[in-house]
DNA sequence: AACGACGGCAACCGCATGGGA
DNA sequence: ATCCCATGCGGTTGCCGTCGT
């Protein structure tokens, strides 16, 4: 017993649409709006389409005010920047960018913005980088759910250190709980490369409870954060203030708890690995070891980014949200 | 010229969510 | 309080054009 089918499957048409559909659809959102119910606009219509395709037909490609293609640097800023902050959530990204739409923003952040970023990373890296998006098939199973996480964080530390290569003790002020656990730890490492004592911060870094108190929807501080970013477009957002403020808010922390456990596994695996194998080898593990330089990490960058970003600030992926940085203590 | 590889993008699919009955 | 259904969303698929061999 599955979910009920939202329209008859055998009688209605898939694939591209024809200019009599689309001009269908138009003319009848025109004259008369949705009406409230997809379902059944293409009855009405008489096309015969589901009703979520006409929805996506007409949100995706006919509205008048869509743009299509030619992004500008400014909004290749606000995409970076938004999603090293709240990953693949693009129809959130995409209320911050009128005329665009989420679907378009998906395609081109995975067709074209993140080769740009990290392209070159991978030209560098390739085979070095385990346990990371870079070789999602290296055997311990993890990566698939991991890398939202670990793109975020790579690109958010790529644009730290491009603004402050040689000064890493910036980085707390800047990155959320998570990555603020694992640069500290990164930290400590090269100040004494010992596992043991990494695991140990690891371990017991801050805790969940502190970040609770942190982030938790209660918390005024987090909840005006989030307020302020889901209406930076004036309202325009599907997001709203007040009680689905804190409803969201609940749903951001969970979905942090999920992202740092993630995290933790990844480090636990990269731990378990570095005790056995390159303790013995006196080797850093490969991940910290791609992390623990700003110099190395520049050359994840196409030269293109990096003159544009050594040439402004727009990069910095704090920008959109200067106003509300986190303010994180321990 | 033919063919395959690759990239971009439109569209589909299935799940989550929210509101109304 | 519960169920049902429309809508919204993100991930994935597949088509089509372009490029390289």
């Amino acid at each position: 017993m599955g979910r009920a089918p939202c329209c008859d499957k055998e009688n209605v048409k898939k694939g591209p649409w024809s200019p009599e559909e689309d001009a269908k659809l138009k003319d009848y959102i025109e004259k008369y709006g949705t009406g409230g119910n997809w379902i059944t606009l293409p009855q009405k219509i008489g096309i015969k389409r589901c009703g979520k395709s006409c929805r996506l037909r007409w949100l995706n490609y006919l509205r008048p005010d869509i743009k299509h293609g030619g992004f500008s640097e400014e909004e290749d800023n606000i995409i970076c920047s938004l999603y090293i902050s709240i990953g693949s959530r693009w129809s959130i990204i995409a209320a911050q960018l009128p005329g665009r739409t989420d679907n378009d923003i998906k395609n081109y952040w995975n067709t074209r913005l993140k080769k740009k970023l990290l392209g070159r990373r991978k030209e560098s890296q390739s085979g070095r980088l385990t346990g990371s998006i870079e070789d999602p098939k290296d055997g311990n199973g993890i990566e698939t759910l991991s890398n939202s996480a670990i793109e975020r964080l790579q690109l958010h530390m790529q644009l730290q250190s491009l603004q402050n290569p040689n000064n890493m003790s910036m980085w707390p002020c800047k990155l959320n709980p998570v990555q603020e656990r694992i640069m500290h730890s990164i930290q400590l490492f090269n100040e004494s490369p010992n596992p043991l004592l990494m695991q140990h911060v690891l371990t017991n870094g801050p805790s969940n409870n502190h970040i609770q108190q942190v982030y938790s929807p209660p918390s005024n501080m987090f909840v005006n954060q989030m307020d302020n970013f889901i209406n930076v477009d004036g309202g325009s957002s599907s997001y709203v203030t007040g009680p689905d403020c804190v409803k969201q808010t609940s749903m951001e922390f969970q979905q942090y708890l999920a992202i740092q456990a993630e995290i933790d596994q990844i480090l636990s695996n990269k731990r378990a690995n570095s005790i056995s194998v390159d303790q013995a080898q006196g080797n850093e593990v490969d991940f910290f070891k791609d992390m623990d330089s700003g110099k190395d990490m520049m050359t994840w960058w196409s030269n293109e980014f990096e003159a544009n970003s050594a040439s402004s600030n727009s990069w910095d992926s704090s920008s959109v949200f200067d106003h509300q940085q986190l303010d994180i203590k321990y």
